[in-house]
DNA sequence: AGTGCCGGGTA
DNA sequence: TACCCGGCACT
């Protein structure tokens, strides 16, 4: 178990600090590159891991724990230092919060540094008000407890499937025997798609007709204490470890980057008539369906599963707010009001992971909210683009009377109710026109759009055809619908022998 | 032959 | 950038 402990918080690859070399007091900053046990003696305070760091010299050194222990106590008592860790995480436990900011430089795991600086507590910190005994006795009894919350979880979840990682999240102090595959590293979260891993947890909603983000959203952090009954001894550690992946999310440095990297934040819109609201987790908008339209007032646990239907994913192309392709989104409403047909989030949804919204209060984690989390603050509703998989995704504003602005007023003209007849096709328009030019005129703008979303978000079937030269449409075209005669009603690329900007294929 | 549209030219 | 057109690919 000890040995389990020790590669569980293994610490390899952070960045620690250690007594000078020379003597003269200044710590000294490395990376771990290795532990090495020397004694297994599991009494309290008694072990001896040796630590090999890799000095900023580029020289390895060993310390042991109490060395390095040492080297942090020491740094904790200077400013520069300090003041040089200020960015690590500080997740909200009062303990590891405080120790937190002494001992590890940001780039290092924090779950790791909070994990080994847990353990160095226990030798560096006197006066933090840290659950000592228990967390002692946390130790001894680690497995048992594991094995508690393990069971526990699976059995007061039956929409537990998701990755077992949660659970070990949950359990904080039972980490993975792989080491590095720490749950709560930066690394885990990217991996986990790029998106924020966790979702809002608040309900976990129907059994009867689990969705895929109903089993995602299952495994939420905070459901993890409702579990309840496992005991004090977890206790402790737990709560760390929940606020360390709201650290971890909120205040990692590395992770946000590196979830920016796929550009994308999922984001649940409701498609409630009038409604339009635009949650961050799937839980928040099935409880906002379930409780404000479908006027459930009891939690998930009497849902049927119907409020899946009124809601559809949007992913939010933070890229595009960053780099200012807002305008893109504003000078076409189109582009980011109308949703998807509700009855594709089933297969949309099943790969969504969620932000790592606050868990509870996701109703409230509007992206309008501000505050809510970094992303959601930097990525105002109005900004976001459908990602829309299928063509006729991208279709249907078609069919959806042109309104003025903004993503509200697209639900209006939108119900749940008519959604299912969304198979519209994009050759539907000229197909039925009649000859005015009041729908060109209108679409035009549209399709000048929507070529562009569905070249950069779809695959198209021609793709496979000649990149070079683009198989000729199907579709009429403007010189079809229009004739020769009103060349002047063509779109602008057609009478320019153009590509067709309004009726592609 | 009719059509769609790429590539390039012109203002 | 807007506009135009030769010419090719395709039906």
């Amino acid at each position: 178990m000890h040995t389990r402990r020790l590669v569980k918080r293994s610490i390899l690859g952070s960045r620690v600090y250690a007594p000078s070399p020379t003597g003269d007091g200044a710590p000294v900053t490395g990376v771990v590159q290795a532990v090495k046990q020397e004694n297994r003696d599991v009494h309290a305070g008694a072990r001896h891991s040796v630590y090999t760091v890799l000095m900023q010299d580029g020289s390895l050194k060993e310390f042991s724990e109490e060395e390095i222990a040492a080297g942090i106590n020491h740094t904790a008592a200077k400013g520069p230092l300090k003041s040089s860790l200020k960015q690590s995480s500080c997740n909200g436990a009062p303990e590891s919060h405080m120790v937190d900011g002494f001992s590890l430089s940001p780039e290092a795991s924090d779950t790791r540094s909070v994990s080994l600086l847990e353990q160095k507590r226990k030798v560096v910190s006197s006066s933090i008000d840290v659950p000592h005994a228990r967390r002692s006795e946390e130790e001894v009894d680690m497995d048992k407890v594991t094995a508690a919350m393990v069971l526990t979880s699976l059995s007061t979840s039956p929409l537990v499937r998701s990755p077992p990682v949660r659970v070990n999240e949950g359990l904080s102090g039972s980490w993975k025997d792989s080491g590095s595959a720490c749950p709560f590293t930066p690394s885990s979260n990217s991996s986990s798609g790029g998106y924020w891993s966790w979702s809002a947890p608040s309900d976990h909603s129907n059994p009867s007709t689990p969705s895929p983000p109903l089993s995602a959203d299952s495994f939420k952090p905070f459901r993890v204490p409702s579990m309840g009954g496992v005991g004090p001894g977890p206790a402790g550690p737990e709560d760390p470890s929940l606020d360390e992946q709201d650290g971890s999310s909120l205040l990692f440095d590395e992770p946000i980057p590196r979830k920016r990297k796929n550009s994308m934040k999922v984001m649940f819109k409701c498609l409630w008539k009038n409604c339009g609201k635009v949650l961050s987790t799937a839980a928040g908008i099935q409880r906002h369906i379930r409780t404000i339209h479908l006027g459930r007032s009891c939690d998930s646990d009497c849902s049927d599963g119907e409020e899946d239907f009124y809601y559809s994913e949007i992913k939010l192309n933070t890229d595009s707010v960053a780099d200012g392709l807002s305008s893109l989104s504003h000078a076409s409403p189109t582009v980011h009001s109308p949703p998807p047909p509700p009855a594709s989030p089933h297969p949309l949804l099943s790969q969504l992971s969620e932000c790592h919204g606050a868990p509870g209060s996701s109703d409230a984690k509007e992206p309008h909210a501000g505050g809510a989390t970094p992303l959601s603050r930097s990525a105002p509703s109005a900004l976001y683009l459908i990602h829309t998989d299928h063509a006729y995704q991208a279709t249907a504003p078609v069919s959806i009377p042109s309104s003025s602005n903004s993503t509200g007023s697209a639900s209006t003209s939108f119900t749940p109710t008519n959604s299912s007849s969304f198979s519209i096709s994009w050759q539907s328009p000229p197909v039925t026109f009649t000859g005015t030019a009041v729908s060109p005129s209108k679409s035009q703008g549209f399709g000048d759009q929507r070529s562009q979303t569905i070249g950069v978000l779809s695959s198209p079937p021609r793709a496979t055809a000649a990149l070079s030269r683009k198989v000729r449409g199907e579709g009429k075209k403007c010189r079809k619908v229009y004739g020769m005669e009103n060349r002047d009603m063509w779109c602008t690329a057609c009478r320019w022998k153009k590509a067709c900007q309004r009726f592609t294929d």
